[in-house]
DNA sequence: ATAATATACTACCAATGTAATAGGAATACA
DNA sequence: TGTATTCCTATTACATTGGTAGTATATTAT
């Protein structure tokens, strides 16, 4: 169970929007420079962002990417659930296999426990809360 | 975000080697029967969860798997790790790459937060606990 | 108009992981 | 000795990941 560079990569992206939004597109080179990826990548994970309606996207020269909604609007769970996927899919219920002790059902419980603890903290997220705790840790560390 | 067949076969054979603890040693053909796999198959994961000593195996005819401790000493997160691999690892620590808004170290605060919050569940519960959640269940339906 | 810039779209590729299947060797019991 | 069972090692088919590459299309600037 381990995170994707589409999923890293994307909300790092969405962050630097955030920090963008209101002002002009932000280009992807400029992105990609500063996280070291290269463009043509990022090019596909904001299609993914884009096509959720995320992102949105100014062509042609000067153009770029901005958000498509205010970074308070955009939770962690929607950013995570169009890039990674789905929160952990359990399958079992779909066959009806035999299973004499009712196995399945408390295994699936547990899944879907786990499924809710990670929901739990990913909806309680916003871009632009994320921004503010980077806020508030810079001026944290000034002080020291 | 989604488990492998490994970690959900491999749980349902673990619960049916926690029901006969302290019995006779379970056959790969019993459980592969309940479960509706290959007996192949099931050998591939019980070698994992040998070599992570969670089982132990009898050799030869009359053989087949124990639990290498009792189930209560047999915490899920044990299981899963061993199954399914750590959860979630984050490398975004080792390179350090540039990242003028320091946003690296909050997007990995965030997967640390979901990392813990499935480690919680998941250390919370043990073998022993999920078949008495199983007989409550069954007595609960039994009343009803 | 034309050149430059940027996204949009499509195709392709290598490496890895998943979910098995298969064959035979070793071991224990009867 | 024969049978049942785990043990070990390959092999396979398929999907996903993490990209690269080329071209088309839209917009701005000159």
């Amino acid at each position: 169970m381990k995170l994707s560079t589409r999923t890293r990569y994307g909300i790092r992206a969405l962050l630097e929007l955030a920090e963008n939004y209101g002002k002009k597109p932000v280009q992807l080179k400029i992105i990609a420079s500063h996280q070291g990826i290269s463009v043509k990548y990022l090019e596909q994970l904001m299609a993914i962002l884009k096509s959720a309606g995320i992102v949105s996207s100014v062509r042609g020269s000067k153009g770029g990417y901005i958000l498509a909604k205010s970074p308070e609007q955009i939770r962690l769970s929607d950013c995570f659930n169009c890039l990674e996927g789905p929160v952990i899919t359990v399958e079992c219920v779909e066959n009806n296999e035999y299973c004499p002790r009712a196995c399945d059902c408390i295994a699936r419980s547990v899944w879907a426990e786990v499924q809710k603890a990670v929901l739990t903290v990913l909806e309680s997220k916003t871009l632009q809360s994320l921004l503010d705790k980077t806020k508030h840790d810079k001026t944290l560390h000034y002080q020291i």
